[in-house]
DNA sequence: ATCAAAGTTGTGAGCGCTAACAATTGCATC
DNA sequence: GATGCAATTGTTAGCGCTCACAACTTTGAT
């Protein structure tokens, strides 16, 4: 920096004002300035900069099943987000998430001086373990509704399970079992009250639920249950994965899709549009997500407002898994 | 820092002594220091201590597609043995690649001060302009089977594709097509040698190589020419979800897998197990990649030595799709 | 008892930057 | 032309840490 304001003819610390866009710069001195930067190939030092603003750009983002479509998608809304701003995204990510990876996972964060902290965990508990850590640095949640401690933003999950089982309503279904995602995760729990609700408002019982654990073999050892006991006429299914599952199941047992039961997912991964047959489910923009989560960091960060939780609309893509019920 | 040694009675100097495991501190002091740091549960400044050391102890990741799943997993392995290694890691993913695009990341990185950079992106043509930035860290490549100036980690992609062609012929089909990545990218190209190379082998010539872009959308359009045509008895597809619209449209024109074409997929991700009917794939381990490209990294940075590039073993996973030929 | 060598601790400087303040300049006003 | 005020620039200190070196203490051999 000291060579920069050699070569403009000035103090480092005009030189340092004009890196921080700071008001009282002729424009004479800044061009020169800004000449001499480009001419020397100087790039600032992040570590001194922060040493004295105590801020250092860098967002963490705290998740689990990083490596799942919704996660990993958010996480590249995040990252693409953030990086726009000028921020850089740091990551950490859990393979088991309880109380202790959770702190470690945040101690880690603390260490590097994050500025702020996205968390993608999608189970409730972890809330609550950090809202005990008192984190010195504002946080945000993906799927929080907005704690006054934790905003977050979040896909309207029940709006799209209630879209789900709206349309088998539609035509004409009246058995409608649902394959949830473990309850104890959030998502898992707001499509089960969506599939719920939705039932109850058109009058009828919601009956047949069966707790699943996301994955397709799950989806396979439930779904040949179903096929078999044929209580349902159609199957709200919490994530695709699930779904396919279900598939293969149902066309083992030669049950038909969608002639004999109706499925609908959840995700609209891309996949699921060439799945035997193409996956009638539920869409939801999980990078938005991700963009929202940082946009909301930001606000804190920069203006100290809290800011109103958003929420992002999920969308129902009807392909060949459903169809009027049979009689 | 000076807390702490006023609490433990000592210098703020034995303090970073204790805090950096230097061995000339006695046992005594040592503990009277790691009790006064525990007591006000003090933690070093990260920028500051960067700022003398010249390391940020971040690790950037470079790279592109990264919701997918090899990508996905490949981060998850990066990321657990640099936090275990004491790194923090840094992402940047690239929406898409063009020299631009790379460069500015990789200022992205510089700016942040990262002390080494794993390279996810595969297309050779990174590799170029990587070459060209002449980085000031040392980095590692995904892929990279060893140049002088960029070494990496890498599954044995042609050795998987002939996994897959050997077991194919070993059941008799001689007439094996290849649906192929977009042969610009590394691993599509490794993939389409090895399977030549089998072919070549046996005495076969190769001749169906047909290009797809690893979706399923493609391996869907293709399939309905291949299923038209009859061509071939095998078909080799480059990953799983291509492998998904193969099996997809043959089902939709009625051809029978195995029995009448066999299907080979590559990747195996979870979901593959639940294709209709199951799917035979050449499995990698991602998470093994990650680490190994840090464990790689990590060499290089801590003791200067350029290491020798890692090779990661495929493996066949027989199930379903295949079946000895008909005739 | 004496000295050298090793082990242990303390002192001062400085990493590169920004904040606060001081000093200078330009410009309109009387 | 002197005065005041704003705009612009320079000077100094210090963020929290590690490095190099100096100073002191122990140990063991003579």
């Amino acid at each position: 920096m000291e060579d920069v304001a050699r070569v403009a003819g000035v103090s480092h610390q005009t030189v340092s004002r004009v890196l921080n866009n700071h008001p009282n710069v002729s424009s004479k001195t800044r061009e020169r300035v800004e000449q001499a930067i480009t001419e020397l190939g100087y790039r600032r030092n992040t570590a001194a900069r922060s040493l004295v603003t105590r801020r250092s750009q860098t967002i963490g983002v705290l998740g689990s099943e990083m490596a799942q479509y919704g996660p990993s998608h958010t996480l590249l809304g995040v990252q693409q987000a953030a990086r726009e701003a000028g921020y850089f995204v740091s990551v950490a990510a859990l393979r088991e998430v309880t109380p202790e990876t959770i702190k470690d996972a945040m101690a880690h964060f603390m260490d590097q001086g994050v500025d702020g902290v996205v968390v993608t965990v999608p189970h409730p508990g972890t809330f609550d373990v950090l809202k005990d850590i008192t984190a010195q640095v504002p946080m945000v949640a993906v799927g929080s509704i907005g704690d006054e401690h934790l905003t977050g933003a979040t896909v309207d999950q029940r709006q799209g399970a209630r879209l789900a089982v709206e349309h088998l309503l539609e035509l004409g279904h009246q058995r409608i079992g649902h394959l949830s995602g473990p309850s104890d995760w959030i998502d898992a729990a707001a499509r089960i009250e969506g599939w719920r609700d939705a039932l109850t408002d058109a009058g009828i019982e919601p009956v047949t639920l069966i707790e699943g654990d996301w994955s397709a073999e799950c989806g396979y050892r439930e779904g040949l249950k179903v096929a078999a006991d044929r209580s349902v006429s159609a199957l709200f299914v919490a994530n695709d994965q699930m779904a396919l599952g279900v598939l293969r199941a149902f066309h083992e047992l030669g049950v038909q899709v969608p002639e004999d039961i109706s499925v609908v997912g959840f995700d609209d991964q891309p996949e699921s549009a060439y799945f035997i047959p193409p996956l009638t489910t539920v869409a939801q923009d999980f990078e938005e997500l991700g963009q929202r989560c940082i946009a909301l960091l930001l606000d804190r960060l920069e203006s100290g407002a809290t800011g109103t939780p958003a929420t992002v609309a999920p969308r129902l893509v009807v392909r060949s898994t459903t169809a009027p019920a049979s009689k």
